[in-house]
DNA sequence: CTGTTAGCGCGTTCAG
DNA sequence: CTGAACGCGCTAACAG
């Protein structure tokens, strides 16, 4: 394959000046723009940018780092991240880490020999380590969705706790006294989040906290299949579930099927995460809306801010609001709660 | 940053020795390996693939060009594909073409300079420029999804024309007569297949095809939405509708809803494409489901083959069946062809 | 099992 | 506006 030597010479010129042409670094007149890339058309000549990368150390390459990218939640947000990068030239890496701390500690490892120029993480578990360690290399990153506790770094995230709350005094305003959270892993900060807003509600409400409404699991359809079993098998059962993701919701929602219960005349259902209309016929659940693509635009945007310097000394955490669209799955709003 | 001699240096060893005992290249002694390994995390030395790649003319890195990540059929299949290729120790990038013809060319542009070792393609338009294009630098190459007229290579697909003539049929079955295709853009294999297999099953059962059943548009909600308000609005109205794409599916359930009418009652509605388990309550669509997970590996699996030396001198068609799940939309089965 | 030599294809640095 | 020299970090090829 034709190398950049050869141009400069089919081209009569020096290496370098090539170089320039291609990468529109330095001045070059018009005569021999045209006659360089007369000869790029000529040779078929694609430059190497693992040679280039090597020495000027840019790879123009990003890495999102996420748990699972069938979740539409992440999808779009990965969307957001591509449009906006490619935009700026930059090429993005996917990795799906299943929240497994030792996957996303072997994608970092390889990210890191890539030389990516920076890193957006959903953390997986506290996400301490990982981050540190990408901040020892000096590789901007940018957590998104969730928090790292007691470290410094850009984070873009929904506001899990105050979404949680609000659906939660949405199903007290109902009339719900004993709800169910059925809650993901408890290592990670949404999952944290989300029961604080829960328990925030009840509070205020005078219903004391009970470990019994509490469940934990992953952020799963399986996993909420059999948390809305366990819910309903006892003899107290609650009045309404809260689902705190996607595929939660959807367990859930199976589960709620195979025991003949309708929703929601025999229990209220209400989750977080909202569909693509794309992917809905008639959207029937009350959820707490995560403005998904606007969290990969923003982050993508502080990342890249990062890479050209224009960031700000400040660690920035960019927390937008969930948005609470009632339909029909927590039932007939009789009142609302001020 | 350290650099493998600095390793070499401290662990006693020539950097090819470190060079071969973290690549697991050639053999080593286990005293030096011990050696090389304490001194690589003493200096927290992390190899450069630009470097090794450009000397090694591999980098490890495979690409996914798709249209869009955000419909769960693609998902599904860059879950499979990265799956697969992160256990053979590959990373992958994604790009998303939207369908255009331009932006699959920028995109592969750059995937040639970064010089990754394959490329999985579903071809916007009908892609014969750009697996030539690829072809000529001797990148191995799959494409997924969709047929490429008169270019040797290999593909893995689903069966669309015998997916939409099992459609066609089951509403044939039902009693249908006037059948309109909503369907994506005809420079589409995808589309082209399944309007044949619809024309098919209309020529069996002895119904005269006619233009103004057959609508053109593009693989998106917006464009199932037109379409169907198009098909609806004239004075011959269909009585079933066959949507050719998820997307296209639930844009015409839309546009069917602000009409009024009512799915199965008023009209028929069976689409391609099915909505994995952990997104749906009420399973309620009749759909050719195509099997993306498998066919996302299969085609990963290809490529592997390929890059190692093992694959067949000939090409591949790999082409697996649509299974056809029957469900409400398409109203009672009264009747199934034979 | 390990080492030596050389060079992958570019861009930085400095010079004109 | 253009060029010469050098080296980025690693591994192929060959030797021992």
């Amino acid at each position: 394959m034709a190398d950049i030597r050869d141009v400069a010479k089919l081209a009569g010129v020096a290496p370098i000046t090539v170089s320039r042409c291609i990468n529109n670094s330095g001045y070059c007149s018009p005569q021999t723009r045209a006659r360089v890339e007369a000869a790029v058309a000529e040779l078929g000549f694609v430059p190497n940018r693992l040679a280039s990368g090597l020495r000027s150390k840019r790879t123009n390459t990003l890495a999102l780092v996420l748990t699972d990218i069938t979740n539409p939640f992440f999808t779009t947000i990965a969307r957001g991240v591509e449009d906006i990068a490619s935009e700026a030239g930059y090429t993005v890496i996917f990795c799906n880490t299943d929240e497994s701390v030792s996957k996303e500690k072997k994608y970092l490892q390889v990210l890191l020999e890539k030389r990516v120029d920076g890193i957006l993480l959903v953390p997986a578990s506290n996400g301490l380590d990982s981050v540190a360690l990408i901040k020892k290399r000096d590789i901007p990153i940018v957590v998104l969705d969730r928090r790292v506790p007691d470290l410094q770094t850009d984070v873009v995230r929904c506001d899990s706790e105050e979404g949680a709350y609000e659906l939660t005094r949405l199903l007290l305003s109902l009339g719900h006294r004993e709800i169910a959270i059925l809650n993901g892993p408890s290592g990670v900060s949404t999952s944290g989040d989300r029961l604080d807003g829960y328990r925030r509600a009840l509070n205020e409400a005078g219903i004391n906290i009970n470990a019994k409404w509490e469940y934990h699991g992953a952020f799963t359809q399986e996993s909420g299949f059999e948390m809305a079993h366990k819910a309903l098998a006892g003899v107290y059962k609650p009045t309404a579930l809260f689902a705190t993701n996607n595929f939660i919701t959807f367990g859930a929602l199976k589960a709620l099927q195979e025991m003949e219960l309708r929703v929601p005349e025999d229990i209220a259902v209400v989750g977080f995460d909202d569909l693509p209309a794309s992917l809905v016929t008639y959207p029937f659940l009350t959820v707490a809306a995560q403005p998904a693509y606007e969290m990969g635009r923003r982050a993508i945007e502080i990342l890249l801010d990062k890479l050209c310097g224009k960031a700000s000394d400040q660690y920035q955490e960019v927390v937008l609001p969930a948005e609470i669209v009632i339909r029909q799955s927590s039932g007939r709003v009789r009142k609302l709660v001020q």
